[in-house]
DNA sequence: ATACAACTTAGAGTATGCTCTAAGTCAAGA
DNA sequence: TCTTGACTTAGAGCATACTCTAAGTTGTAT
């Protein structure tokens, strides 16, 4: 019987390094990780779902101290919802807005592209 | 007779601080910048332009090493245009990986915010 | 004349996010 | 028994990209 993922087993499924998987519980992003008797790390699925949702987050450019507060207001319990939605609601929205700049300045850069090709034809 | 934008001006026409312009010229971003005969920058409107993409690859996520690469290879001449376009045309992969990896993980955010608005409808 | 603001340079300092190291524990295999 | 490898911790080190500082010069307004 298994009594959880090593830490070793959560950076392969999350693609995350151990060294940063040890970080972010250190700096308390991962409250709670249990322990087997020797004192290793022994994570659950539920703890790989959260650490994939912070890699989420992380990936979508949310600086680790937002990260912090969202889990500082899990930790404060059923009276913070509204702000922890309101936190995601404005990641979301900056999400969004990266998306339209990235969109906008691909163009730019496509149209530098074909200027490099028009180029590319007359000069062999 | 205007000889040439200062960097504060061109500092608010593209966005980046003056301090970020000098600094970009140091390290050879942005090669002949004329002075004024006080050895204050002049800048013509195509220094301008040219700062203008470079802020538009670093938004898009490219290193300060990449787009020195670029410049590099830019000053060497014509027979560059190859791998100035092979480099940009890279870049132009990774920025759309990038946006349709956003537009994954934007999902998944979306799905927990949805998850909370169910809640919030239950606990008032 | 003098104060002020904007500029110059080289170099130091900062913020962020890892990433690695050192010293030690522990369990399993040769 | 001894080695190997994975784990632990606290803390140091590093990469990137700025961002600021200090000391000095210059041009303009009062």
């Amino acid at each position: 019987m298994k009594s959880g993922l090593t830490v070793q087993e959560v950076a392969e499924r999350t693609g995350l390094s151990a060294h940063t998987i040890r970080y972010y519980e250190r700096i308390g992003l991962i409250p709670s990780v249990g322990r087997a008797p020797n004192g290793h790390r022994r994570y659950t699925e539920t703890d790989v779902g959260w650490i994939e949702f912070l890699k989420c987050l992380r990936s979508t450019g949310m600086p680790l101290a937002e990260m912090l507060r969202y889990v500082a207001l899990q930790q404060e319990g059923e009276g913070t919802f509204q702000e922890r939605l309101a936190l995601l609601e404005a990641h979301r929205h900056r999400i969004k807005a990266k998306i339209e700049e990235l969109n906008k300045l691909l163009e730019r850069i496509e149209a530098k592209i074909n200027w490099y090709r028009s180029r590319e034809v007359q000069s062999g």
